[in-house]
DNA sequence: TATTGTTATACTCTATAACTATA
DNA sequence: TATAGTTATAGAGTATAACAATA
């Protein structure tokens, strides 16, 4: 196989896996009443202590319009409120409200129970997540930095 | 690491995965001034003889609707034209123009140039690409089923 | 009756540009 | 000056429901 060939497949892989995992998160979203996005929203909320909008735009790779379009939609829906941030006056935090919580529960709960995901050996997908992250950071070797901890969460 | 730690991991690695293929797309796309899906449409085109509507959204697993939305706007750009299908009247074949060609061809050109898996020795990026396949594929034992096939292409 | 595709509608996601307030 | 966040705007992606033409 050459390179060209190599690298077309590549692309059908790409974009292979983004179909795959788009539509599991959309059943995974769906059983709780929120698009994917919404979704991937709460659940980094749930997983940082202080989360501002300017972070979550960051984690998301999305602009910081994008992310208080969505913060809009899941406040008027009662899921996170904004609470001023104790030191910065200009930022806010976004917090999860019970109901919030609730929800990112039964994420985690429909998950456990009926994803095909779930049944891939754990292996298998943190070697495939690694190799991801090398692919996008364009760092094979371990060296981490600011840059890498920016990326991350 | 017991159950709920696993599966909150699976969690956390469905949306890192979601965030970095749609990085990496979105940046192949750019440069082809189109978005992620469109380039997925376009590559689709390119890799089929008989492509219709109706094939598209299954590959795509989105609505006919959305298809049909999709192809308006690639029709509209010049990039795809709508033909009638030969024997079955009420489809129609979605063909790649010229001008839609040429973008193709420039994306994997782009591809194979700038991409990050340039980055990667070839031994990686068979790596990755086993990986991504078996990902995709859902399984990674051999077990082939009914769901298993409904979940590919 | 079932399938292919479209239209109308409504919502979400998304970025750009211009803006306010604060650091 | 730089950063956090919002608003206005526009376009893309998305599904649902109702529909026409054809199989």
């Amino acid at each position: 196989m050459d390179d060209t060939q190599l690298n077309e497949e590549l692309i059908d892989s790409l974009f292979a896996i983004r179909t795959r995992v788009h539509g599991e998160l959309k059943e995974l979203a769906r059983e709780a009443g929120l698009t994917d996005t919404q979704t991937d929203v709460l659940w980094r909320l749930s997983r940082a202590e202080e989360m501002t909008a300017r972070r979550l735009s960051d984690l998301l790779q999305c602009d910081a319009s994008t992310a208080t379009s969505m913060i809009d939609r899941l406040e008027k829906r009662g899921l996170v409120r904004r609470v001023p941030h104790p030191t910065d006056r200009r930022a806010k935090i976004i917090q999860l409200t019970p109901e919030g919580c609730a929800l990112r529960d039964r994420v985690i709960e429909h998950t456990t129970r009926h994803s095909p995901f779930a049944r891939l050996d754990r292996e298998s997908r943190l070697r495939l997540h690694a190799l991801l992250r090398e692919v996008s950071e364009g760092a094979p070797t371990p060296g981490r930095n600011d840059h890498d901890k920016a990326q991350q969460q």
